[in-house]
RNA sequence: GCGCCGGUGGUCUAGUGGUAGGACAUGAGCUUCCCAAGCUCAUAGCCCGGGUUCAAUUCCCGGCCGGCGCACCA
């Protein structure tokens, strides 16, 4: 798509309803979108799309967990720390820079870790060193350096005494509560806990439409399995071919993909984890049927440095839109640390208990003194015993693995790779190919002639199909044509169109969007017929 | 956050130191028996604040928003 076309995406979803920037009346707000009528619907089916994949068919639990969460779920994390950039702003450029990053980079220095420091020590070490601004070369030394975290803070409560934050990610909502669902699962890895919801990132510049976003929505699955035990049901998507971006054919810097099968991408050590390799597979033919271009979609491997604080292997789903690269979703093996952090900050117990297939028998010390009936008598002097036990099976902390989709990446990439242009009668002709399963609307009726009873019937068809469930829009104004193009627009797959022959003998033209063709079928057959072609029961050509 | 460019009805755009014109879209009506036809009428606009000026949509400064480049993207 060129950069011509991706506006005129911009222009239609504005027109049309699918997004539109929020607060505009007042100036408008960087990272802020309102999805409208067409732009929500499209989100609430990809939503429902994925709900169906990733939990029902999986048989996974769907949770919903507060977008505010209280500080300490944050230092446990991680993000309180890491979510955050040291910034020393150049006085006489006022370009800002990692102040971390010059300390570390910096000669004379054998600071490695910088982050880890406090501010006021970095600022000193920038002095020390005389480091000076890299785009302007003025000195640095008597800058201040300031935290800027991507998270955005509040309050709970009045005072400022308990301090919050909105969300980075909608998965510690589901890390912290972990004992609680692992006790739902009835204690038996695996098993996977999704949610859909919004997370918060205060972008330093957001920019790119619904690309990034200071408020996205995100659907996560975090998956707990056993790492020893538990294998991934790679069999389920074996021969699904995977077009893998690894980090040798990054460094290669040819830009080849490497087409491999699932079963292909593990057993060679492509894809290092089966969990990882399995989601590749299960995604890639979501992907495809929510309306990602597979010609122009890949699997690409975080560099080493690239990686997350939490993440030990990543790969991303991308989508090629303008000629550039746009994550879609990060699959990341993020190993125990989430539940490691919180067991280590609170006092639950972040494990599940594993049985073993034979008790075995140990040697431990116990220690359970009774000190209100041992202190007074032996103070100093109470011991402890070493007992025999049997134990039935031992406490383990299960891996993370996280397929997290960024949901307004996707909707942006669906409406990109579904964006048409074509002729029809030497008109030239905008419509989305937008699979009919997630477009905004599924059948458009209109009355041929807004007369002769033509309109009443119209209605009553559309009453009819909104009857059976299906997204209807009726349009009567203006000619046909016009209306056919208006639901070209915003990707509705078929209309339905009441002319005089329906008078006479009940039937209607179902027209399908993509190639503008028409066939009659019977009234009281209509809604089983949109219902079996939005659901890919049945092909508008076997009609 | 920095630099460059831009901001006129819902959308696209013309133009101006004396408050604006078109196209498309939308609504009402006429016409119309399947793909943005035509006619009539109607609705609707100079991003925000400050400065210069008798007068600012226009010139200047700042902000906000957008595009591109840089930085950033846990």
């Amino acid at each position: 798509m060129s950069e011509r076309e991706t506006d005129r995406l911009t222009e239609l979803a504005k027109r049309r309803g699918f997004f539109t920037g929020t607060a505009a009346a007042y100036g408008g707000v960087a990272g802020f979108y309102t999805y409208g009528p067409q732009g929500a619907a499209l989100k609430d089916n990809l939503e429902g799309a994925w709900r169906d994949r990733f939990v029902t068919r999986e048989g996974h639990m769907e949770i919903d967990a507060p977008t505010v969460m209280p500080e300490a779920v944050f230092e446990a994390s991680g993000h309180l720390e890491t979510f955050n950039d040291m910034l020393v702003e150049c006085a006489e450029c006022g370009e800002s820079h990692r102040a971390d990053h010059l300390v570390e980079d910096h000669p004379d220095s054998d600071v490695e870790d910088a982050e880890a420091l406090p501010n006021a020590e970095v600022a000193d070490l920038i002095a020390e060193f005389g480091i000076t601004c890299p785009a302007c070369g003025a000195p640095l030394a008597d800058e201040p350096v300031e935290d800027f975290n991507l998270m955005f803070a509040t309050n709970i409560g009045p005072g400022d005494s308990s301090p919050g934050y909105l969300r980075p990610e909608t998965a510690q909502g589901i890390f912290v509560e972990f004992p609680q669902f692992a006790e739902y699962a009835r204690n038996q890895l695996p098993f996977g806990v999704a949610q859909i919801g919004r997370a918060y990132r205060n972008e330093i510049s957001p920019r790119k439409g619904l690309l990034r976003l200071r408020e996205l929505t995100q659907a996560e699955l975090e998956h707990f399995v056993d790492p020893e035990d538990d294998e991934a049901p790679i069999d389920r998507v074996a021969d699904v071919v995977l077009p893998l971006y690894s980090v040798p054919q990054q460094k290669a810097d040819d830009g080849e993909l490497q087409e491999l099968t699932v079963r292909e991408a593990v057993e060679e050590g492509v894809v290092e984890s089966d969990w990882i390799a399995f989601y590749l597979g299960l995604s890639k033919r979501w992907y495809a049927r929510a309306g990602v271009d597979m010609d122009r979609f890949r699997y690409r491997q975080h560099l080493p440095g690239e990686l997350s604080h939490y993440a030990s292997d990543c790969w991303d789903a991308e989508s090629e839109i303008d000629g550039g690269w746009h994550e879609l979703t990060g699959f990341a093996y993020r190993g125990s640390y989430d539940i490691d952090k919180h067991a280590e900050y609170s006092d639950e117990d972040y494990t599940v208990f594993k049985q073993y297939d034979e008790p075995i028998t140990v040697e431990r010390p116990t220690v359970d003194p009774d000190m209100s009936y041992l202190g007074p008598e032996f103070g100093e002097h109470t011991g402890f015993t070493i007992e025999e036990s049997t134990e039935s099976g031992e406490h383990v902390r299960p891996h993370i693995v996280e397929p997290s989709f960024g949901v307004d990446r996707l909707v942006y990439t669906v409406l990109a790779h579904a964006y048409s242009q074509d002729e029809v009668d030497g008109e030239e002709r905008t419509y989305l190919s937008l699979p009919a399963a997630v477009a905004p609307t599924t059948v458009g009726v209109f009355p041929l002639m807004d007369r002769d009873g033509l309109n009443d019937r119209a209605y009553e068809v559309a009453r009819t199909l909104r009857d059976a469930g299906l997204a209807v829009t009726y349009d009567d104004s203006g000619a046909i044509g016009r209306r056919y193009r208006r639901q070209d627009e915003v990707g509705t797959p078929f209309c339905v169109t009441v002319d005089y022959d329906t008078l006479e003998d009940d039937t209607v033209t179902v027209r399908e969007r993509d190639s503008t063709a028409q066939k009659r079928v019977p009234v009281p057959e209509l809604p089983d017929t949109i219902g079996a072609l939005r659901d890919d029961d049945r092909s508008f050509e076997d009609l």
